[in-house]
DNA sequence: TATGAATGAGGGTTCATTCAT
DNA sequence: TATGAATGAACCCTCATTCAT
């Protein structure tokens, strides 16, 4: 394992542990193990080594929700494994879903890495599109419905991971299925 | 206005102004106009400031919350205006929305204080519950709906307050009856 | 005397002890005895620190110049005069000379300081231009020939600082004796 | 071109650009295309580099100041050819001059390298000894009249960099002039 | 000889907190 | 109660230097 790579871990964990705000160098050095000025050899700042982490944190994140995505079957399939894969994503990585939650609000991640759009958000609004032109789907916003469900989405698996409930198959399909009633025409 | 009033509302135009991270006592004491001793006469350490401050906050959402609730209309209309209420919240204080959530994932606010069940929350489970067993609700756990419905009306007005679309009167509807939709029996 | 005067009067020792690149906050703060954030109160960086003990010992070096200044008294021997307490203050102040001839070149000390035109310059300039027009002097731009006169001094009282050779009130008066004759009209 | 001479050539670069105070190692290299590791082949610190740069500029000046010199001609001739060979050494390389200013300062240089004597000042010496067991200089002690000569052109040149006034060759020749009447015998 | 990743002491600066007034 | 000068640990970052390759 590289020292980009202990450097990277261990300021994940400690976003994650911690939170972003009392994330220190000095923490980051000890945790990874290495030396104070070894950093800079990757990252030309603190913030461009928390913006590195969040980004890979994020694609990680899109790889997991595009996983299986078969552009062949149903809108409602696609939209489903969407959501079902961002709850997947989140039971199996708590850690790095704490961490793009965290940073998704902190003006310490860039807002250009924090709006990026990604495929899946581009794919999802496409055939919500789609979906309200077949008449299938109700006439709301696509912008509004994609921060919606994944909003819906995320506030349930944070609390599943809080300790608030326990998270399994069962739940994970009964919140895809509201989620899915919730647009789904009459 | 008390010395303590005066920390207090400088504390939060600070949070509100330049994000969480970048408060400090120094910045406080100038805005406010005190002594640099002052504060401690008033709170034990910045952790309890600012705990304060999210608390007070936090009441203000709960007040606006339970606005015009009338414990005899009927349950669609209970929780349509729970909703209803967070969402002109958001729009009137987006400062002060910013400033929940940004303490959410924050360790300067007590796991105590963030996890508090209020009592819209409470009567939220209890309505579901009974919803569910007059049969006009699916049988999903209340726990789980109240999380659900809650994330996803704050990921709606989060996402326009940072400007990825504009919130108006019909789209909260329509976000309202998503919501209900999600989760009533066909 | 008070914490400010401390840190003056390390950072005068320290600069013309150690020279001013290699003056550090570090060793400041354990020259003065005071703590880290102490300088803070008083100057608002490290260069402002230094630009005022390099402007409190030129206004010392410009007050020594001007001692006993008679307008009344001839040209010759006002501008000897000059020559002569400029002298004395090297002998007096050798530590707050070399400050002043270090600081003369370094970008630390901002240019507009360091450019600063001082009552005894100006008086200068106005006297050689009035001894041009009675043709008691040659006529040599009276820029050039401040400068010219001012550095020769320096240099050799540098000189005699550095241990070059002793510098007494006869090699003073014979200094100021050689700086006028330079301009002197046969 | 060598290594060394890369290094060499950045360094000096690098002083006459930024100062000598800027200069890092981390600079050096990136200026010269050289690894980290390879100055320690050729310089055991950065004290020595720094040395081995001002000598070497030392040196340049002193051929300079050498140049054109005839043991044959008059004293005065030779005394103000030094002087002018100065002068025009330093309107030629006026960021080598103020190398030279800068380390005089310096504790990066040593006092053995700064104090050095040169063939110049040796050959003044002796110039300035005959000239008064002559008759035609004043009795002024040598050292004195060396560091007070060679103090007023460099000041007179460094102010002109400075941009206090614009140096030609008509103001040269009057500074020379007034150096050589300071001494003169009358 | 040449490299450059790694080092960690030290740089200037900010901070929450204390305490004499 | 109110003050704000003083504190020094901790902050992010740069540096000259080392050493395995």
């Amino acid at each position: 394992m590289s020292k980009r790579d202990d450097i990277l871990q261990a300021t994940l964990e400690l976003i994650v542990e911690h939170g972003l705000q009392s994330v220190s160098f000095t923490k980051i050095f000890a945790k990874a193990g290495v030396g104070a000025g070894t950093i800079y050899n990757y990252f030309s700042s603190k913030e461009e080594l928390v913006n590195t982490v969040y980004q890979e944190t994020a694609d990680l994140l899109e790889n997991h929700i595009m996983a299986n995505h078969d552009p062949e079957s149903s809108i409602e399939v696609q939209l489903k494994s969407f959501i079902r894969n961002m709850a997947k994503f989140a039971l199996q990585y708590p850690k790095q879903l704490e961490l793009i939650s965290a940073c998704k609000h902190s003006p310490y991640v860039s807002a250009i890495l924090r709006q990026r759009t990604t495929p899946s958000v581009e794919i999802t609004m496409r055939l919500i599109a789609e979906a309200q032109a077949q008449g299938i789907m109700s006439n709301i916003d696509p912008r509004v419905a994609v921060h919606l469900s994944s909003g819906a989405i995320l506030a349930v698996v944070q609390a599943s991971i809080s300790g608030y409930f326990s998270l399994d198959d069962v739940i994970i399909e009964q919140v895809i299925e509201a989620c899915w009633k919730a647009f789904a025409q009459d």
